[in-house]
DNA sequence: GCTGGCACTCGGTAACCTTGAGTGCCAGAC
DNA sequence: GTCTGGCACTCAAGGTTACCGAGTGCCAGC
């Protein structure tokens, strides 16, 4: 589609812009001497890529600028995974010899992490329940006398709660009796396990034990909202000029729900990379987005990404995911928790 | 040590520069009407005035300016709590009235709702656990040969985790015999209990019973750091307007250990607001904080403050953080949970 | 097909002026 | 003594003009 010296403008371009966020001079690109020619035989194919939608003109007397279509163009083309630079991979090393359990806070810290190895922002969706969830233990707590917590202890470690409220008073001898009756039911199965508790004979613990019951099984359902952790969101503001961009994109990253779609779909379609316009979300055209999945115990259990302006260094920032996802998905699988000292490499071997 | 005059005079000037964010001229303050006399006498008062520290003149041909000292002496002087405006009060009574249990969800979204109200950046420090703690229920739940989970249900309804790491591989037998122990041990006890628990006759089960119990003390310690959560971060985009300001004001946002010593640091010193810098934060010098602990069962648990410019609307910052962190701590508190439709009114009643 | 040369474009910067909001001060009135 | 109107002064903001130079587009020649 493009031969290859424009190939090669283009991605000189790219670099050049993503570094200095400046519109980019055909006698710079000549000067590189990557290609032997003259700036005005660069002008010339300059011109070419910019009719061709890969670049773009400020205005007639400036350099070039790579649209959407020019960074595709150079993500697509990048070969292969770049290593990370020795102290991050140190960073990654030093941060994951020392993590394990407690869930929410490995998430949370991993987005730190993330972001402070691509200084942009980073996000971290939690894994979605293993399907189908085994339940470990169940409790139910009472807080009031028509206000119950029902906690679950799932195998993997995680911990659900549902506030169970009763319109009548129960006493203690009723939650007693209908957290023993869901107990029984649920522990050891999983969370969608059809029928019922059995009947204890007292119709309010029945009620109050299928309510436990009840509210557990939207486990598995494809809706229930995973939680978000983001990290380094101040660092965007170092990544655009407009106060206003920001603003918006600060807003963007409080919205979970908004968030985890979006992640969502890109995977969906199938990319790693989306660039400005590409994913659905107009308040986020200058802004490109890099995901990847992380598996727990061999499955998809959720997403890490990267959000950074639509000049954003790709290459750190697909190596920074892809070896933070791997990471992570290791340290939360149950049969492979990290292993000071131990033997794992970080080079993705072969792999092309 | 103010006059009368020269006092309505800056609360006049702070007044209209937290509105409009422009240096305020003698002229306006004079055609306000207030005080019957003529620009030229308000000059001569906000020279006196300038001259003792309350106000600034950014450039010799400009309108004054409030200081810090300015913004306290304003502060100080609001005369009892403003009540919130209709549309804020419903917000917050529809807010209340269908939230209940899931304590980290709570106070996320209450940080969400004070951010609303005051159209700063919210924050809420979570309840340090009631003091001390009783144990509902403790369970271990094995991840890997060597890494086990314990899980304590407080009597409040919260959920605490701690990963223990043993030596040895431990069997299934091993951690059910521990947990047992363990669960004798603390369960309808406190988390503080001195002691151990009583032996098992298998050393490798013992320690880990021990672990778990050891693991939980920490939860009276003071430095036990409680979470935090933050709300709007992005409304304070729009509150400043250099970026190099924005960036840090975030920064310290996502520093949750520095926001709690903030909060617990103004509380300490018995203010409800710090201006500028008279919290310690030099990168918070162009911030005020207003703060307001909440109580559970009738003891300090907790915080909420708003962030925001030193220019903000304190009354209104005021007033949104009583009232939330009055109904915050109802909720949360065991005895009164919502009652919806009930008959909790919102004004305080006396107390001057 | 590539290149050097050259005219042209246009954003950015600096110098300059003008405007007007706001002050400080003073002399006179109450 | 205190207030006030008047007046000169200051200085940021905005507009105009001129200039510079980076960078392009095009063309003629190699």
């Amino acid at each position: 589609m493009l031969d290859e010296r424009k190939a090669a403008i283009l991605r000189a371009v790219v670099e050049c812009h993503i570094r200095t966020a400046q519109p980019v001079s055909s006698a710079y690109v000549a000067q590189l001497g990557e290609l032997s020619v003259s700036p005005a035989t660069v002008r010339n194919e300059m011109a070419v890529l910019e009719q061709e939608g890969y670049l773009f003109q400020p205005h007639s007397s400036a350099g070039r600028v790579p649209t959407d279509k020019g960074y595709r163009f150079f993500v697509d083309s990048l070969s292969g995974p770049t290593p990370l630079g020795p102290d991050q991979a140190e960073l990654v090393r030093m941060f994951f010899d020392r993590t394990h359990g407690e869930l929410e806070r490995t998430l949370s810290e991993t987005s730190s992490l993330l972001s402070r190895l691509t200084d942009y922002a980073a996000v971290v969706v939690a894994p979605s329940a293993p399907d189908p969830a085994r339940v470990r233990s169940l409790q139910l707590v009472q807080l009031s006398p028509h206000l119950c917590l029902a906690v679950a202890v799932l195998a993997n470690g995680t911990v659900e709660r549902r506030s169970l409220e009763s319109m009548a008073d129960m006493t203690e001898a009723q939650v007693e009796r209908a957290a023993a009756a869901a107990a029984a039911f649920l522990v050891g199965s999983t969370v969608d396990r059809p029928g019922r508790p059995a009947p204890t004979g007292d119709p309010y613990a029945d009620s109050l034990a299928q309510a436990a019951v009840d509210g557990l099984r939207d486990l598995g359902d494809e809706d229930n909202q995973a939680p978000v952790f983001v990290g380094g969101a101040a660092r965007m503001a170092a990544a655009f000029e407009a106060v206003t961009t920001i603003r918006t994109v600060l807003g963007i990253l409080e919205q979970q729900f908004v968030l985890v779609s979006l992640l969502k779909d890109v995977l969906d379609r199938g990319l790693t990379v989306a660039i400005g316009a590409e994913h659905g979300l107009v308040q986020l055209a200058e802004c490109s987005v890099v995901v990847a999945p992380y598996e727990v115990d061999g499955q998809r259990a959720g997403t890490v990404g990267v959000l950074g302006p639509t000049r954003m260094h790709y290459d750190q920032a697909l190596a920074a995911v892809a070896v933070v996802s791997k990471k992570l998905g290791r340290v939360l699988s149950d049969g492979e928790p990290v292993r000071p000292g131990g033997r794992d490499d970080d080079r993705q071997r072969s792999a092309g």
